[in-house]
DNA sequence: GCGGTAGTGAGATCGATTCTCAAATAATGG
DNA sequence: CCATTATTTGAGAATCGATCTCACTACCGC
């Protein structure tokens, strides 16, 4: 399951995970999963997710801190990745301002994916 | 409710809306706030807020434009609310580049609270 | 093999949200 | 006013992701 996860570019729910588990032969049950995953997270090698739909997902920390962040298409449900290095400059200089420790941010953007923005 | 929401600063759970509202002496039913809400939320008044623990939150949406973002305390689970600029300049200049309208962003810091974070 | 320990997952449980539907309330028209 | 029709409410059922339980399995050292 590392190895599946480390393969993702971009994140996927506990279901799916267990899903392409089992698809690839190796099935492992829902609560492994989230076991695993729980384990993952402290261990601070895989990042929650969550884009506001009732789904959790997670995906791999890069350990170079190479990351991106995602677009919800409120329509369609798609979602996009994207990366922006000045809201990451952002980020970074407002942790020294805030009164508060910063292990985690995720940006999650609203709107409509370019192909639904087309069709009126 | 519209008055009582109007009336926050921050975001609050369904179940607290109703819970106040209950105080107050004005019950409303849990299906009636998630109704009015649902409602407010096409209306563009009010802004759905998911800081990752189970509960959507919701919170007025400024007529000006103004608004603010979220840190928890992973520990302790308070949330304080901060705004910065700089954030949000970004966001408008990556909103230019990205091939994605955007109607809507919210950005979630994790972390430890001041409070949390003295207390080893 | 055998007892002990850690890992697994099917199914039960939980909790937020959504759905249903009968009752309450409001609006309409005579 | 009153009867009729349309709209709104909210208690409780249904849904569904996440978590918990616990019997069962796999592994380990002896
Ligand atoms: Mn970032
Ligand atoms: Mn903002
Ligand atoms: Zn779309
Ligand atoms: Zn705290």
């Amino acid at each position: 399951m590392i190895d599946l996860l480390a393969r993702q570019s971009c994140c996927l729910s506990a279901q799916e995970i267990s899903e392409r588990l089992g698809e690839s032969g190796r099935s492992v049950g829902l609560a492994s999963v989230y076991r695993a995953l729980e384990l993952l997270h402290e261990l601070a090698l895989v990042q929650r997710v969550d884009l506001g739909d009732g789904n959790t997902r997670y995906e791999p920390i890069q350990p170079g801190g190479e990351h991106h962040h995602h677009a919800v298409c409120d329509r369609c449900g798609r979602v996009t990745a994207f990366e922006d290095r000045s809201l990451e400059t952002a980020l970074e200089r407002l942790a020294g301002r805030l009164h508060h420790s910063i292990s985690a941010h995720e940006v999650v953007i609203h709107g409509n994916c370019e192909r639904c923005s087309e069709r009126a």
